[in-house]
DNA sequence: GTCATTTCTTGTCATTTGGCAAGACGATAT
DNA sequence: ATATCGTCTTGCCAAATGACAAGAAATGAC
C-alpha cells in the first residue's frame, strides 16, 4: 500500500515520516463492478486513490442523457473536488466500470495533513494546478481537435478504457453520438 | 484598494489583519490596451487582482491560429497557473484589451502568505476548486450547448466582452469560426 | 441452451459548421 | 478627402455530425 501512496503523492518536501502519516490515513476498500462510490445529489465526504480498477464519473444533461465527465485508472485520484471542498451536493455521479481497490481518505483526515505537513498542502496544490492544466486542454482540446484526434488521444491516454466501457459512454464523453464514434473508428481500424 | 482585496480574497477563517497583510503584498500597476502581461515562452512570477479593465489570454494552434482561452473581467484573478506554480514557460499569453488597472503580487510574496496565513491556504483551495469547477463546465458546454447557447451564455456572463472584443477573437474561445459567430448573430439579433 | 436485453453497426437524410472569396463598413493616418 | 487596413457580413459549396430506424452481434439471466 505504501508504494501507491509514494507514487501518488510525490513532493520533494514530503519526507519517508510524512509518506508513512498519509498512508496511515487512507483505508483500503474494495468494491465490484457497478458500484456507486458517489451518488447525485450527495455530499462527498472522502476521495480516493484507485490502486486497481476504472472508475467513471457522469452528469446528466437537460434530456436526462448521461454524459462522461471523467474515466479514473489506477493510480489517479478518484474526486469530486467541488463537493467535497464546498461540502455541496455533487452533480457527478462515481461509478465503477469494474472491479475496483482504492484507498479511502476522509475529508477530516486530509484537513488534518493539509495543514499539518507544508510538503502536502504544496502537493494539493500542484495537483490543483496539474488538474487545472488537464481540464483547460481537454477544452481546447474540444475546439481545435476533430473528434476522430480525440478518440486516438484518449485511445493512446487510457486504451484500458477502449475495454470495458460501452461505446456511448466514450462517446458522450468525447462530445459525440455513438453513431459517429462508429463510424469514426471504422475509419480508423482498417 | 483594500476593497478590491476584501473582495477577491473572500474566506470566513481571513481576519481583517490577515487581509491587511495580504494587501501589502500586492502593488497597484497600471497599463495601456496591448500591453503584454506575459508572453508565450516566459515563465510567470506574479499574478494580478484586475481592478479595472479587459484582459485576455490566448494560445496559438497547430497552423498558427490564435485561440483565445480565457477572458478576464475586473475583480478576477488574473494568473496562468501552470507557469506560476511549476515554474515552467507559459503556453499562453496575457494580453490587455483595454487600459486595465491591476493589482500585482509576485511568487515568493504569495508563498509566504500561503504558508503563513492558514485562512489563505484555504482561501487558495476554494479558488482551485472554483476554477476546476468553472473549466469542468465549460468542457461540458462545448460538448452539450450549441454554438449559440454559448454565445449567449459569454454574452450573460461576460457583456463587457461584446464591446470590446473583435467578433474573431470570440469566436476561437466559443469554438467556431467568426464566420458562423457572424451567421450566429443575425439569427439572434433581430 | 434459450431468451431477452444491450450494444454496435449501417443506411438515409437533415442540420450545422467550415473554407473560401467578395464586398460592405468603419476607423485612422496622411 | 482619399487611401488603407482591419473587421464584419454574406453567398456558395463541401465536410462533419446528428437524428432516426433497422438489423446484426454480443452479453447476461434463467
Amino acid at each position: 500500500m505504501i508504494d501507491i501512496i509514494k507514487s501518488a503523492y510525490q513532493h520533494p518536501l514530503l519526507s519517508e515520516e510524512d509518506l508513512q502519516r498519509i498512508a496511515s490515513a487512507h483505508r483500503k476498500e474494495e468494491m465490484e463492478k457497478g458500484h456507486v462510490l458517489l451518488g447525485e445529489g450527495k455530499v462527498a465526504n472522502e476521495y480516493y486513490i484507485l490502486e486497481s480498477g476504472l472508475i467513471r464519473s457522469f452528469v446528466h444533461d437537460y434530456d436526462g442523457n448521461e454524459i462522461t465527465t471523467e474515466f479514473f485508472v489506477a493510480g489517479e485520484i478518484v474526486i469530486v473536488p467541488t463537493s467535497l471542498f464546498r461540502r455541496s451536493p455533487s452533480q457527478e455521479t462515481l461509478v465503477a466500470v469494474t472491479g475496483s481497490v482504492l484507498l479511502k481518505i476522509g475529508f477530516a483526515e486530509f484537513q488534518e495533513l493539509f495543514h499539518g505537513i507544508p510538503g502536502f498542502s504544496e502537493w494539493g496544490r500542484l495537483w490543483f494546478t496539474h488538474q487545472l492544466f488537464a481540464m483547460k486542454q481537454r477544452s481546447l482540446d474540444m475546439i481545435t481537435e476533430t473528434a476522430t484526434n480525440r478518440y486516438l488521444k484518449l485511445m493512446r491516454d487510457k486504451p484500458q478504457i477502449i475495454q470495458y466501457v460501452p461505446l456511448k459512454q466514450i462517446a458522450s464523453f468525447l462530445g459525440i453520438t455513438d453513431t459517429s464514434l462508429s463510424r469514426i473508428r471504422k475509419e480508423i481500424i482498417p
